[in-house]
DNA sequence: TCCAATGTTTCGCC
DNA sequence: GGGCGAAACATTGG
């Protein structure tokens, strides 16, 4: 799950905010009892984090690849991480790497960087970016304390975009496309937020997942890029210029 | 049936 | 101590 998915997330969560949890339980490794009859104060997500902000303490779910959750529905056969009952309603999380999170941890976050925060700072963030002149751009995309929240679908997207291909290096850029990269891995965040919310997301896509290209119908190449060794999705007709 | 994949942490080894 | 690969976790669609 990208960043994006997350603040949609925190939207679905604003109606237990202020409610006090009647029942908390599920197969995760955690302290339930600490949680039946805290108040939720706060919800946040950083990055592909979300927060979950007790008045008796802090939780940090993470839903790696394969998590989810449901709202007031709970999924057949699973039993969920954690399940947050109210008086209002109830919510699952399925999949996910949940743990409690130190006040100083909370504090610790640096907002500059979230891409979905309104403090996203462009100049910080491309500092950071042109530092790692001598790494992959794929792999520097996809670098949680660069860009959190930025996944694999908006690292493929977002370089299919500047017309870019995974395995440049940062300082082969000019200074003028390492902006406009940054940038547009920001505007993407908003867009995929956006195609998320009204479910036209995927048929938004125009490289990722795809055999043949959405805009041009060329071929679409395949490899595994970079030290993080992940799935890249290559037009060879739109990003071919530079090959 | 098999495989890959919206991801991260931990562990053992060099 | 850093870097690296493997393993662990866990689910689903193609």
């Amino acid at each position: 799950m990208e960043g994006p998915s997350l603040v949609i997330l925190t939207e679905e969560l604003k109606p237990y905010i202020r409610k006090k949890v009647r029942i908390a339980e599920g197969g995760a490794k955690l302290d339930f009892r600490a949680l039946s009859k805290a108040t939720l104060k706060k919800v946040l997500s950083w990055g592909k984090h979300l927060i979950l902000v007790f008045d008796s303490g802090i939780f940090r779910v993470h839903f790696l690849m394969f998590g989810t959750y449901r709202v007031n529905e709970a999924k057949k056969d699973r039993i969920p991480k954690l399940r947050l009952e109210f008086d209002n309603g109830f919510v699952n999380f399925y999949a996910c790497a949940i743990r409690p999170l130190e006040k100083s941890e909370l504090e610790a976050y640096d907002w500059s960087l979230d891409l979905m925060s309104e403090e996203w700072d462009e100049r910080r963030v491309v500092k950071l970016f042109r530092a790692k002149k001598d790494e992959m751009i794929c792999d520097v995309l996809m670098d949680q304390t660069i860009f959190p929240g930025l996944g694999n679908i908006m690292k493929n997207e977002t370089i299919y975009i500047r017309k870019l291909l995974p395995e440049m290096r940062v300082g082969e850029l000019t200074s003028r496309e390492q902006l406009a990269l940054v940038r547009a891995a920001h505007e993407y965040s908003w867009q995929f937020y956006e195609w998320k919310k009204i479910n036209q997301l995927k048929r938004n896509w125009k490289v990722f997942r795809r055999r043949v290209c959405a805009q041009c119908g060329g071929k679409v190449l395949y490899k595994k890029t970079g030290k993080l060794d992940r799935a890249s999705y290559i037009c060879e007709d739109c990003q071919g210029e530079f090959i």
